[in-house]
DNA sequence: TTTATGTGTGAAAACGATTGTTCAAGGTTA
DNA sequence: TAACCTTGAACAATCGTTTTCACACATAAA
């Protein structure tokens, strides 16, 4: 790769009037038009590039953002992750991608190894377990964003969707609709989009004075096998749920798979709900209501949120923003008398 | 940040001292185990982390690769690269992702930047119009594979799939169910996938003589709205199709829309085949017959390759990959008498 | 003639790491 | 006692930038 120094060597001149003259710094450092038109065109010439971790080094700044979330290849994660980084490109920084498979450990060496590589800043779907490499990077003064989820201990900026509410409506909705064994299909415990989830879904039921039954929450990750294997679980009750709220789209996907082994239709046997709404929610089997996350939103703000952190003098306050999902109502949900 | 210079002074060591211990090549240069207690001790006090841009500038080595997609957001690319980022990071290595909305100038200027930014190889599913730049690489002898698409007249590593014959049983496959008007939906002409599954539409329906009418290939690229679009016409043509083959997932969500607007059903109004074949194709409406792509093998492989030629002396040979789609056959597909 | 002012450029330090070379001190051998 | 190893560690160059400071020269003012 050519450098400054190979350009200099052939303008002629030093490499501090070269770096100057391409920086756009001419003017200021009072470099005569003539020198300016060779160093350009020399440089156009060798096709020079600038190294940009020489850069980085000396400046402190590398324009790379670190975006680390559960699995991109869920369709929500991916579609988010489209939103930042074309809204990110635009502002001239690139991503750097680390999936954390959900996996806390995994999460915390991502994120120091993206520090070490000197991203400029941080967009951050945790896996929520634990959050002390966050509040590092909070004490450390680093541009930060938690989407999707976050930590009621830890002041940050955020943005994320109003998980409580949306389940709520959901559950109730199903009671509205007669349904009284109500299953919900668990993401990772703990995690603050899974436990608002829940407390949505207890709230709703005991709002409608319906008893809780334990043997009706199940779950442990927000993942297709989980779903299914729940599901199987769940269909295979004595007593059966007549609606199950599958608390992600990967779930939902899991439970499909379970439901199409047992034979069972939606929602004629079984109703069901889902959280993120993909796509092809509209197309499938049944058309699947669902509660939908607005994506589009939650990755521009978060981006907006982080620019200005980035381009801030420091003392930005943080925001906390809490976005509300819709219920997209369509026809896996069964009236019962 | 913590430095080398930093555990130096608080140890009284040199500088070279404390980065021959950490590196662990602390018996080629003979330093006592003392003095290696010393300073692992307030390193690892200190939470010495290294910093990789220094290192990198030093080195002429990264452990990043640059990764580049046209969509991101497409569960077909999201899939390939969720199997791309947890092979690398196994490695040792993490990605930088760069969409380029199947953008060819995008592209050019995002090879340019990752290179710049010193990645160590590139894995890149192409636009697919312009392969000077790639050339470029491909002459500085930078580590590259092609994933996906790929160009004749270059002689890289590549891991593709078999476009031709993918299209070609599935055109095959309509025509023993009787259909005789069959239409296709591209995507991006002149890619070299497009390309093909072109030839392999065609050349089915030679086979069969089947006259190729104009009117029946139609769209310009992967996305949904191509498909809604182009379906849309199609679904109005006098002498409509009684099948469609949609070059990608994408599209094919584009034409369901299309159809639910028309009040159709499939596949009694109209038969659809796929390529792809995302997870939630069987739950589909009608479950989906699909091309299915080894998204898996695809990835593993494609990072095998990038890891052998990385790892390698430089005079590797070239490999290139071409995988089989398999032809996943569910319901909707008319038999027409 | 001296002093001030302006103009155009270069030298060198710094960023944080790695590594070939050098060096000092102590021990061994002749 | 001089010459020579061995051991342990420091020095200094290097990677490619950016930027502070200094400098040389020319012109203008006193």
């Amino acid at each position: 790769m050519v450098t400054l120094d190979d350009i200099a060597k052939k303008a002629g001149f030093s490499v501090s009037t070269v770096s100057r003259v391409l920086n756009g710094k001419a003017k200021r450092y009072r470099i005569s038009d003539k020198t300016q038109e060779i160093v350009n065109k020399i440089a156009k010439d060798l096709n020079y590039q600038p190294n940009q971790l020489a850069r980085g080094l000396r400046l402190k700044k590398t324009h790379t953002i670190g975006l680390v979330l559960p699995d991109i290849s869920n369709p929500f994660f991916a579609h988010v992750a489209r939103i930042i980084q074309t809204e990110i490109y635009e502002q001239g920084y690139i991503i750097i991608v680390c999936n954390t498979d959900e996996n806390q450990e995994k999460e915390i060496e991502q994120v120091r190894l993206l520090r070490s590589k000197g991203v400029d800043g941080f967009l951050i779907m945790p896996v929520g377990l634990r959050y002390d490499h966050i509040e590092e990077l909070l004490e450390s003064d680093i541009p930060l964003v938690l989407l999707d989820r976050c930590f009621d201990a830890l002041n940050t900026n955020s943005v994320i969707v109003d998980n409580y509410i949306g389940t709520y409506r959901a559950v109730e909705y199903l009671i509205q609709k007669g349904h009284r064994r109500i299953a919900i299909i668990q993401g990772l415990p703990r995690t603050s989009t899974n436990t608002k989830r829940l407390e949505g879904y207890e709230d709703a039921l005991k709002k409608h004075d319906i008893a809780i039954d334990e043997k009706l929450i199940v779950g442990k990750d927000f993942r297709e096998d989980n779903g299914y294997i729940e599901s199987k679980f769940l269909l295979n009750l004595s007593n059966p749920p007549t609606a199950i709220f599958c608390t992600s789209d990967l779930i939902t996907l899991g439970t499909l798979k379970a439901i199409h082994e047992e034979k069972l239709t939606i929602p004629n046997d079984i109703s069901i709900i889902s959280f993120d709404d993909f796509d092809f929610a509209p197309y499938l089997g049944t058309p699947l209501t669902a509660v939908s996350q607005p994506k589009q939103m939650m990755g521009k703000m978060a981006v907006k949120q982080l620019m200005e952190d980035i381009n801030g003098n420091g003392d930005q306050e943080k925001n906390h923003i809490v976005l509300k999902p819709t219920l997209n109502i369509r026809q896996s949900v069964k009236t019962l008398n």
